[in-house]
DNA sequence: GAACTTTATTAATTAATTTTATTTACTTTC
DNA sequence: GAAAGTAAATAAAATTAATTAATAAAGTTC
């Protein structure tokens, strides 16, 4: 099929424009009418006519006035983004942490809840609830009419169009009804999208993809996966399988996946096969102080244990880091090579294992890259750190408000 | 970076419009204003206004009356597509294959001319030249101007925006300004990509990807490479290196590759790497009808010989074909896993292997998918055959006709 | 304090759609 | 075979939201 195009009608022109003001302000804010005019190329009277009405529908203030350039002082314009909240939640296999937040993603509190398993659906989603709940008890000034929506980070397959969790490794759940849960018990617009894709969308907004149009965000941790933003969006792919790079083949005599298969860049590369590995090494009599570390008990070994000992010195767990990271540099070549982002933004458990590894895959990079520009893919570690999941769920309603081209977008 | 967003006008509305009928007379036609109105939601005198600008700028006309449904007949709109005519060029590391068709992408006339090598940039480039004046001289009835433009689909990484051919391995040049050529030579428009993007585009339009918004399209020969289209759009990437998946690696430990590295997808299954894995097979010692099919003359060993000694039932070569199969199977379910196609078209030399290389790689991407939608994503040959690439070519000036939204689109 | 600048708004104009009405050309029905 | 009905296409008027031009507001500069 070739690209598909919108019909023109005055209703589109205005909320393109309308959109294009709202996040001239978000981004440059505070900014004045006529510096919008300028970068924007609308005119005068259609930048003052459309702020007249995002001023009347709440969402855009005005602040200060600016300094004088020679004539009037400016009225600066900023997004009313105190007086507004989202919700933003994280399911991972551990855990539902849960934040409020501003219009900034600023986060104003949180509460976390342990998950013990094995668990159910409907125990999750009770869980789920509760949390939400929690979090409006503890902030009860909140005015529940202010409050724009809940956005769901969930690791794991995700079906993002009826907000259904399809398949959640970590959990050993499917076909759970998030979207359709919440919503029904709280009144309130629920969107549900992959850790990986959320945590790409929170770097998108608020980290180190704020001026990159393509990049792509790689959760390592207990599985791996990623984000894949191209031209400023989410690439979900035909049945929200993008970005599942932990299944991807790099070893075809590799060692077993969960998933069955032999080789897979997780099965290589992610925390728990991590420790695996070095268990099966040690066992087989090479020195480590990780084996003191344990207290001889090896099925104590961890991603974490590993990352410190090498940390302290310890040549082996150095070694193992050396190789994880040539694995997962391997895994980023093959990204690099299929969709070519300009930048690859690491986030997970891995952002605390040092430089070790992380120049590891660098230099993998930089041997495998077929042309000048592929061996220089910039490799960085996420601006958002343990949150970015969490802010990115926050963005999954943030997109919502920002970018739908609806003039009744008023957010009251 | 979050979405671009436009700037709505009344120029972009009219844009959008133009481009909105003009398409679906392309895609629908013949049709009338009245059923255009129906499918787009435009309303009739907006129909009825464009189409008059674009039978005045003669891309449209007026065919046949069509069937009366219990009131006046309908009068259909067909594209103009007789009388203007583009040229496409696919440019291989054998030979250059130039075409001229009119707007349908109907083949009119071709020209070919051998590559011998080596060769220098210049040289190419008036082989280019030559090639297209053959097809002008051949067919000097054709209007010269009512020829809109020339596509050029070359192997290798391809500059879009400058038209320059960065990386050819096949002719082993780089560098080649193959636009700036063409374009000061015969003032005509110049567009070039990669040749597996090209195919990708040409099936798109008028191949098996005609109604499908996500697929991509592998091209196995030489070398391997990948055509992604993303809503309808090619994805270039960063720095126009997306789609080399010849270069993926697939097996840490696996054969050399001309890139340098080991286990790339292209050293285990492209033509030439089969050849040379059968040769050395062959060389231990194995029985198989191709070593008499080369006169006892391994050198001569290609991949179609296997293709042709597999037909005959050799088992030796089946075995070969079906090992390649699973490799390609593998490289597969890594782009499904990643950037998850609705389907995958097969392009280049592989079409020729028959069904044995084919069954294998489906049966391997049943096995290694992570879910049953990924198992099952469809996995066809292209309908464009060998013509695939050019008439892909000819595409990159379609796109520039039919989707370009400017008003100034006529085509005199 | 007169002249100039920048910011923002108002009023008039313009482009393109949409709505409503009309014409054209056919089919169906009595 | 004339009247009634229906679909296609166009014409005229109304509407929308932009752009252009003019003006007001609030400064700065010399």
């Amino acid at each position: 099929m070739t690209q598909k195009l919108l019909a023109g009608s005055f209703q589109l022109m205005k909320s393109l424009n309308r959109s294009l003001i709202l996040n001239t302000i978000r981004t440059e804010g505070p900014i004045s009418r006529a510096e919008i005019a300028k970068l924007t190329k609308l005119t005068p009277p259609t930048v003052s006519n459309i702020v007249k009405e995002l001023i009347d529908s709440d969402i855009v203030i005005e602040s200060n006035q600016g300094e004088s350039r020679g004539g009037r002082k400016p009225t600066m314009l900023v997004i009313n983004g105190k007086n507004f909240f989202v919700i933003g939640i994280e399911v991972s296999p551990a855990s539902i942490y849960s934040v409020i937040t501003n219009l900034n993603a600023k986060i104003i509190d949180s509460v976390s809840i342990d998950i013990h398993h094995p668990i159910t659906n409907e125990s999750l989603l009770s869980f789920l609830s509760k949390s939400v709940k929690q979090l409006l008890d503890k902030n009860n000034w909140i005015n529940r009419e202010h409050i724009l929506g809940i956005g769901v980070a969930m690791h794991g397959i995700v079906d993002i169009e009826n907000g259904i969790s399809i398949y959640a490794p970590g959990l050993k759940l499917r076909n759970i009804p998030i979207k359709e849960h919440l919503e029904s018990e709280f009144n309130l617009t629920v969107k549900v999208d992959n850790d990986a894709n959320s945590m790409a969308l929170g770097e998108a907004w608020f980290g180190h993809g704020y001026d990159i149009g393509d990049f792509v965000c790689v959760n390592v941790g207990q599985g791996i996966g990623a984000g894949i933003i191209i031209n400023g969006k989410l690439l979900h792919g035909n049945e929200f399988l993008s970005g599942e790079i932990g299944h991807m083949t790099i070893d075809i005599d590799g060692p077993k996946c969960s998933c069955g298969n032999y080789g897979c860049l997780e099965a290589l590369a992610a925390g728990p096969y991590l420790a695996e590995r070095a268990k099966k090494q040690l066992a087989m009599g090479e020195k480590s102080m990780l084996i003191h570390m344990t207290g001889h008990n090896l099925d104590k070994l961890t991603g974490e244990l590993i990352y410190e000992a090498a940390s302290q010195g310890d040549p082996f767990s150095i070694n193992v880091l050396k190789e994880t990271g040539k694995y997962l540099g391997i895994g980023l070549s093959n990204l690099i090579h299929t969709i070519n982002p300009s930048c690859i933004i690491m986030g997970g458990g891995v952002t605390k294992s040092g430089h070790i590894l992380l120049d590891s895959l660098k230099e993998t990079i930089k041997q495998r890259g077929l042309t000048e520009q592929a061996k220089s893919t910039q490799v960085m570690l996420t601006k958002l750190g343990d949150q970015a999941a969490v802010i990115g769920a926050v963005c999954l309603v943030l997109v919502e408000l920002f970018f739908t081209q609806s003039p009744q977008t008023s957010i009251i």
